[in-house]
DNA sequence: GATGAATGAGTATTCATTCAT
DNA sequence: CATGAATGAATACTCATTCAT
């Protein structure tokens, strides 16, 4: 492993465990075992290295999505793989996940960011491809008919991105373990055909 | 209006906008128009405005939201009626809501802040608020029986407080305005009992 | 006690403990129990409290100092009484004296300090009252001849000063308790009158 | 002379001149002909100069006293080359002994500092090493025997610190030029057998 | 006498970034 | 590629003092 990847190992660990704004390239730099200079040879500029850290995992989670969209064998299924992606990833990329989630937020809403553009088109892109997903399932008949497909896609988005910060941001709070499978239990319920939800928006019998 | 209720101002002002930690308190004090000393005289430091201004959102809303449940006539109206608390607050006190999402996990992971315990019990209440609600509502037939109440909790939680966050934080993103109706569209189709989710759960006919 | 004498004592306590300049007005109000301006109400500015305090314990050690040249029966005995009055300011009035010991120096180097005259002149005073009880104990026998008495005085006053200080300031100096009877015989030693030191400048028998 | 030097050399001058609390880091880089942030990298922090300053002169001094005990040809001359060093110190060394009389109490009762704990084992180390040459000086007939060694030292010690001190301290004080001669003639005096004290502890002829 | 809100100049320290070697 | 000395603008916080009430 080259010194720009000890660098980037180090930044990674760092920026997860206290913060982008609270790591100093000095930190980087004593953790990485290189001198503070060689960052900025190898990145331009700090922010440069959380850039290069959020593209990775971005691309790396996005490709897993489509080939997971592509195995599914319903609308449901695909739905269900994408969001058991993101458990999967806070479980094995937990410090890129933290990272991404923490920070994200704060470079989106730099105005001027180029790296801000290209997640945008990347999260634009994921819930498009949710909401195909969504479609589909109505189509082969595994998801109800009366959501909308972009709002519902938003929805499902936010709730488990929301449960996943949640549980990281409150450390101290008690959280079941069988979070997971509820978590599927309550989406099963929102989105499966069935009398109910479907009698609602049709004439009675 | 006094001083301190300037500063007060100015400062959610910045930190809304801003964000907390790029905001100094020489722009706060000269928003508020007084002495930049004066803000350490009436707050104790920069973050002391930060927890006036939390504490002060996060009981207005435990405040309503108990309120709101004791008008409730059901379970799923209270549920739901929690969750269109969040969407009001984000558009009365749109100011105040954004310095809470933006800085509360950065202010709660600075382990031994007092403020950070006071909000973590806040939340547990919310939720534990939540799953009697569901309990009740699983009582008087408006919330089917098959959902564990506190997973229940976090995660209709995690799907509003997740949502709010997503529209607000990807400002390019693009947002259907009946986003709020199919939320409670989601909402409904996951807790009403009448389905086959129920069905599982019962003997067959 | 009035309010000013409150501030006198609350000053008193802080200045000793802390040193002048790392104790804050705010923090002799809150100690004293009053609001901040009243310090300034009665005493001009923070150095004005200094001011009274060292005014005060100064003119009172000159004052008893005086009055033991009076009361002591020999050259020597004044000079005894003196040092031992030292220790004795240093047991009963241990804070003035931490005071006195500690910002003294400070004070008495602001060039222009009207204090810092008065200072001078009492330091003076005291060395000069000294060196006339040297003149006198050579007189009546009880000191020896050979001594220059100012500079005797000089040395003396350092010797006991310079005591107190380093005991005062090293705090985990291990300092035997039968220093000052062991001062005491030194500087007997020193001063009564004896063989070898009167023949140093003497022609031998 | 890099500019790690440039900076102690700048620091030396102004914490001798106006003292360490009135020398802003500002001044020190004006003085050095440094930026400021360059007096961090260097010394972590302000009283990091200090520290050096004080180290430097502190073992400087106990290097050139335990040298000048290793020449010496009896007991009591190693206790007067160490007061002759002292006096040589204020005159060739002046700026640094001027900072460590100024500053070291303030140091010393820091608590928990841990510069502090350095000084005051170096300062027991030389009370000890003074204690040792006393009793040398018992052995070999140049010291009296019925004093203390160990409190002698500290007596010696206090009246040779004390005496520089008040000529530092106290600017207008007229101090005979030959203050330094008498301090020798008093201190044999103090020391030297053969006097009455001794024979207070003899049996008589 | 007594209060405490208000002032504003001052200060140590941080830190991303550059550049000569 | 690699170093680390050097920069300098930025910033939260302090504190003696004033003054209207």
């Amino acid at each position: 492993m080259g010194r720009k990847e000890d660098i980037y190992a180090a930044a990674l660990n760092l920026f997860a465990r206290n913060g982008f704004r609270a790591t100093t390239t000095a930190a980087v730099a004593r953790e990485a075992g290189v001198a503070e200079g060689l960052i900025f040879h190898h990145f331009q500029s700090k922010s440069g290295i959380l850039m290069a850290i959020l593209n990775e995992v971005a691309d790396d989670f996005l490709g897993q999505a489509e080939k997971a969209i592509e195995k599914s064998v319903s609308g449901l299924d695909a739905i269900e793989s994408i969001v058991r992606l993101h458990f999967r990833f806070h479980e094995k990329r937990l410090l890129e996940f933290t990272v991404l989630m923490q920070e994200l937020p704060w470079e989106m809403n730099r105005s001027g960011s180029p790296a801000a553009e290209a997640m945008r088109r990347r999260l634009s892109g994921l819930l498009s491809r949710m909401s195909e997903c969504i479609e589909e399932g109505v189509r082969d008949g595994s998801i109800r008919a009366d959501l909308d497909p972009e709002d519902t896609a938003l929805v499902i988005h936010s709730l488990v991105t929301g449960l996943i910060r949640t549980i990281r941001e409150i450390p101290g709070l008690k959280v079941n373990p069988g979070i997971e499978d509820q978590t599927f239990t309550f989406l099963r319920a929102a989105l499966l055909p069935g009398r109910h939800g479907d009698n609602a928006n049709r004439p009675g019998p």
